[in-house]
DNA sequence: TGTATAGTTAGCTTCATGGCTAACAAATTA
DNA sequence: TAATTTGTTAGCCATGAAGCTAACTATACA
């Protein structure tokens, strides 16, 4: 319970980094190896291999070794729990602005049952 | 150019932080002031001002200040900025995801294309 | 068996983050 | 005008993140 919030706040933090965010775009593509993984990226293994630890910590990232070949593989769930949050919260901010829009209408409407009564120079304007 | 992505760095990165999460979920439901918004939480409020800026900077809030009282709101794109990433993530999975249940098609049609020529004790076993 | 490959561990530096207190500024209210 | 409210600025501290090199392990190849 109180884990899943702390899970959101590791994929999170995992994502704000751009290796990373590349290696996860890489990955969506199909598995592959650290080696592979690392190629494109002018940095040192172990500091690639942090990026990968923090992938995998946050639960975005899967691997195993088989020999001397560690492969990784995208784990889908994180990834798709970040994104219902995204959902949830759009959710909320369309409801608000469904009762804002309600809210304005409201008003829109008592101002030319107003206007209707008391015709001024203004009211000409409104075309529709 | 470049600099869509450092958002996107900014914006996950704003969001790891489950005090600053929570208050992107409390501005979902509407504008508040610092004062309004700091009040859930145990933590000075030159702390609390940081998240706002944190927030800011990374383009999901915004504020304006008049008299003595700064009122934060939500800047909604940013938010759906981050999200179409998780979008677009998700459609090269499952079109990879798609390519490989193809590829699982072909392999199972042409085991049963052989297993029609040559039956064997394991050709009885699928149902359809 | 010896050598190259693929990762891993250890340990170091630097900088960013998240928290604090204390003191200050500017509006409101009495 | 004096006191209160609401932020803000400055500066400190502890921790963690992101990079590096050097040295090591374990597998695969010749």
């Amino acid at each position: 319970m109180a884990n899943k919030l702390s899970q959101l706040d590791q994929v999170f933090a995992a994502l704000a980094d751009p290796t990373r965010r590349a290696i996860v775009m890489r990955l969506c593509a199909g598995e592959a190896s650290v080696g592979e993984l690392a190629d494109p990226f002018a940095m040192a293994l172990p500091s690639f291999m942090k990026h990968i630890h923090v992938l995998e910590t946050s639960g975005l990232v899967q691997s195993e070794k088989s020999g001397r070949v560690r492969t990784c593989r995208l784990s889908p769930d994180a990834l798709l729990g970040a994104e219902d949050w995204f959902q949830q919260q759009r959710a909320i901010w369309e409801a608000r602005l469904d009762r804002f829009e309600a809210y304005v209408m409201k008003l829109k409407k008592e101002k030319e049952q107003a206007a209707a009564k008391r015709p001024s120079r203004t009211a000409r304007k409104k075309g529709s």
